[in-house]
DNA sequence: TTGAAAGCGTTACCAG
DNA sequence: CTGGTAACGCTTTCAA
């Protein structure tokens, strides 16, 4: 491989030279630039981005950081970020961390000894201490999805508590008298909040208490489970409000395996829009986060706060909508 | 943020010992090692790995390049690398190449001037010429899914083409009279292959002509779209052999708003057998790949070339079965 | 406009 | 066993 040194040597010029052409910084003549230009082409030199990140304490990465990447809510959101990025001459580093701590402490220790530009964190096992530590490392962060309320970082979110309750209000309208709700992981902020939002809508009413909450981990297979433990429990339920689409999806199946009719019998909401909430049969109501909105969002934050160190914190909380499916489409009589 | 130096000057020793300490290279006496892991331990020191990288040309980091990070093909995989390699103390780039040939090239240049380890590449854009780029610059690689043929490196597959063609006679088998294949893209191997084992099978029966074989993306809506096609233009098809899964997916909403009952007017098989095969309303019959298995093997094989930089090339081609699910199980007086 | 040289934080060789 | 020091390949002052 040839360094810049090669190139000094073939260009007849010094490496100083040499570095400035290449990152177009200082005043160098037209007829030098050309000479180095061609000596780069002629050895076809590419500069070591590992010597370069020594030097320049910057690398060109970034790092986003996700619980899990077989949840399809990730993917996507990840392909917004990489969009983004690569736009931004940016490369990506796409961290899994398998909602383990222990895997996150691990990623984190080592892109800050990395000279990452910068991270975007979706994860529930984050600290405040972590973030701490980041900043001191002069590394900018943006949380997303999963975020550490009261913290003074940027950070961006959807109200999973208005969604909750607007899927539920969607059940109750086209007519459903008993709605479960199927919970994700109880020590998650979103599926604690959404739960919250079930909550206000049927908290009060006459038949509910908590054998109408089911738990299951964001997943086709658990939310297979858990419908199947409530359709064995109640047999009037007639709606089901899913923590996520995954579960949606299970609960799809476990629901035919039983032959309950979706929607009459039972009618199925879910929360996140990803792309297969559309192309199951029948298609999920759901409600929609803008996934791709978000990423995008955060990638351009981040941006921000690399170019401007002392950029705000800022927190954004987006919309979310309901987008209306075949899952809870009853006919017309029962609205 | 501390570096070796601070570390030598606290444990009152050079930074040559303390880099012995750290890399267990070399004898260090109990004592002196003793003070240096506690000096370490009181400034909560790190190594710094750009620095590391620089000097060693090793990174620890080895890279796995897949096409598409939507499709759950590539994140079942990508978990069975990063399993293995986190056992043997490696980090996983992830890098998603969006089946573009630039975004390869890119990737490429990059992970060559950033000293990793080795790289594990899903695609049907790699050439030659990569693959021997990468060679000089010593960094070895390991080819699964799309490989490319005789080509003097280590790779692992399956036979596609087998597994087309027992797909299609298990449709014969459960009485289908006219099977139509949907085949994924052209310029894919993978796809042409598992077409072929389709033909092996109908291409010499009365009915068939090229109309019987739809094209789609690997995308569950490429395959409703498809799938919509073959309903118009054929209406005695009964059976329909899948590229992959998510076009089977896309083949099972497209079917239930035709009208056509599964399986008994509609038979369906998809190839790969990701998880969310199973949890489809009906589930699909599939060809199952070892996903994990293959990925598991190739982070082997790196392992094992990293290591051993004279290990010689290996070609495995790995083992498919057919998974029975309700796609297929027609009513006995079918069979 | 250009070049020399001092880092960046490690590793690893050579002496002692 | 331990320390001094020259790399690793680049960026960035400081002088000229």
């Amino acid at each position: 491989m040839n360094t810049i040194r090669d190139v000094a040597k073939k260009a007849g010029v010094s490496v100083a030279t040499v570095s400035r052409v290449i990152n177009k910084k200082g005043k160098v003549s037209e007829k030098t630039e050309l000479a180095v230009l061609q000596a780069i082409k002629e050895l076809s030199y590419q500069p070591n981005s590992i010597a370069r990140s020594l030097s320049s304490r910057k690398s060109n990465v970034v790092a986003l950081i996700v619980p899990s990447i077989n949840n399809a809510f990730f993917p996507e959101l990840a392909r917004a970020v990489e969009d983004i990025a690569q736009l931004n001459g940016y490369k990506l580093f796409l961290c899994n961390t398998d909602d383990s701590r222990e895997k996150l402490v691990d990623y984190l220790n080592s892109l800050g000894s990395q000279y990452v530009d910068g991270l975007i964190i979706d994860s529930h096992n984050i600290k405040e201490a972590d973030l701490t530590k980041l900043s001191r490392l002069g590394i900018p962060v943006v949380m997303i999805d999963r975020v550490i309320e009261n913290s003074n970082y940027t950070s961006i979110t959807v109200n999973n508590r208005a969604g909750g309750r607007l899927a539920t209000e969607h059940l109750l309208e086209v007519g459903c008298k008993k709605i479960a709700h199927i919970q994700g992981p109880k020590n998650e902020m979103n599926s604690v909040q959404r739960m919250w939002g079930y909550r206000d809508q049927v908290g009060k009413l006459p038949w509910f208490d908590e054998s109408w909450i089911a738990h299951a981990e964001f997943s086709v297979k658990s939310g297979y489970q858990a419908t199947k433990e409530l359709l064995i429990r109640h047999q009037d339920m007639d709606g089901i409000f899913a923590s996520n689409d995954l579960i949606a999806i299970g609960a799809l199946k476990a629901a035919y395996e039983w032959g309950k009719k979706i929607p009459n019998e039972l009618a199925i909401v879910g929360f996140d829009g990803i792309d297969m909430s559309e192309l199951t049969v029948p298609g999920i109501t759901t409600i929609q986060q803008p996934i791709y909105q978000i990423g995008e969002l955060a990638m351009h934050e981040l941006l921000n706060q690399i170019k401007n160190s002392h950029a705000k914190p800022k927190k954004y909380i987006l919309d979310i909508e309901l987008v209306l499916r075949e899952s809870t489409m009853r006919s017309q009589r029962y609205i």
